[in-house]
DNA sequence: TAGCAAAGCTGGTCTATACCAACTTTCACC
DNA sequence: GGTGAAAGTTGGTATAGACCAGCTTTGCTA
């Protein structure tokens, strides 16, 4: 994919002179990285060197190190883990996620071979706050159904999410044994078909709360998206909004980039 | 002013309990600014102030307030010029952008009244690197043609841009007097009515070369978009590759965001 | 008054150091 | 052996200081 930076001479652009050496450092060792991990020397899932081992081999200050290593975090090739303590490892290449056809989550992960593990965290009654009652266009005080969750593919969280219903539409939801995923648990106990009629994606950065759920650090960029879902009157009765990290996802329609 | 108030409580996500005290430095201050941008204390084009006075008012190391700002910029909230050296200013709301229907960013960005500017930097017949070559997928000596630009809105650069077209398809291209915006005149010269058959969006950084176009920081957040269209035919003949500034743009479908 | 050099300011980069919380490893003791 | 406390390691946060290039402002000179 994008993973083939400065590396080799990009005879792209009109060559700009002076090239790698009047670089700063951080950008330096971000690049000397980032080839690594393009060719495989460093692969999906290994860990790093230690900061203080990096300040040793590439020769500078601590900050300058973690400078670069911020650089790759934003690049979306490396990320670190936050509880653990246990240091940065190399991310795998991202899900390709579409918009106009991306109804099943689960299915989605499964076609790029990826294991997709869904847990729950509350199931509840909700109200609806400004952003979703605009978008649901329904009065204050309409009631709604909330499922937050997260998303896991081969052992890294990647996504939290919660999904509006609109209850009116979804009787006695609580009170049915709940598996995952949902639009699969919506199909087959309500016949609900439903529609994307929207979608929204920008980039931005997780909150505390999602940082500690998804076990990365605070404020790690992140993919917001929103999901606007209709039955088959054009009734928008599902909201969607999810977080991503960076990283792990991206965004595609159409099939000619998947080789 | 010094206003620093504890800002104003989120009841967006599931109210965590700790709140704002025992969080790092630079969170209260990023927490701070964004509460005076978002309540239009600072409003789109302003100057923060410099990186040594809030250091006064913080009472904190320059390095804190750096952090705070750097995260400022990737949530797409502010943005600092490089060569001015002339300081951090509050963003403007970003440009929506349809991956469904984005035909032509020049009505797309005059729908949501912003003045947009192209400017060519290049035109000439080029060779396709690896990635257009698999796209396209052509020989390696098809020739083609290369339109390298940048978009402007509102004085300010947002997006950098190379269009390749499958020179079979656009004959004697060079040797027409162009006018951007392309697909107007492709429209115009050629009767050409593409259709848009792939869209890739993915989370990255700017190139050096691209920030200094742009005139942002080295490794400025972006959004690399990937484009390509089909003739009637269905043909490929024509590949776009745009790397906007992250915080200037969102992907939406659907007309359940805009009000 | 016009021109221009010097001084000052600004963000970008970098060093060296320090402390912390949370984890892992070590190792003596039972 | 097995247990558990102590020591070590790790990334996260923060300070204080330094230098630079490129811009703006100041203020002197002709």
């Amino acid at each position: 994919m994008d993973r083939t930076e400065p590396v080799r001479p990009q005879s792209d652009q009109a060559e700009l002179s002076g090239s790698a050496s009047d670089l700063p450092a951080y950008l330096k060792i971000r690049s000397t990285l980032a080839a690594q991990i393009s060719a495989q020397e460093l692969r999906p899932g290994d860990r790093l060197p230690t900061e203080r081992a990096l300040c040793e081999t590439f020769g500078v200050a601590r900050a300058t190190i973690r400078q670069a290593l911020l650089h790759l975090e934003g690049d979306g090739l490396i990320r670190s883990t936050q509880r653990g303590k246990r240091g940065w490892f190399v991310n795998p290449p991202p899900l390709r996620y579409d918009p106009t056809n991306h109804l099943n989550s689960s299915r989605n992960a499964k076609r790029q071979g990826r294991h997709a593990e869904f847990i729950i965290l509350q199931r509840c009654e909700a109200k609806a706050d400004e952003t979703i009652r605009r978008i649901i266009r329904t009065s204050n005080g309409a009631k709604l159904w909330k499922i937050a969750s997260h998303t896991v593919h081969d052992g890294v969280a990647v996504c939290v999410e919660q999904n509006y219903l609109l209850a009116a539409s979804f009787p006695k939801f609580l009170e049915l044994a709940y598996t995952p995923p949902l639009t699969q648990f919506l199909e087959a106990h309500y016949q609900f078909f439903p529609t994307q009629i929207g979608f929204q994606a920008r980039a931005a950065r997780l909150s505390e709360e999602e940082a500690s759920i998804l076990d990365v650090a605070a404020a790690t960029p992140c993919i917001r998206i929103v999901r606007v879902k209709a039955d088959q009157n054009g009734r928008v009765v599902q909201v969607d909004r999810e977080a991503w990290v960076a990283s792990a996802i991206e965004i595609v329609t159409g099939d000619v980039f998947t080789d």
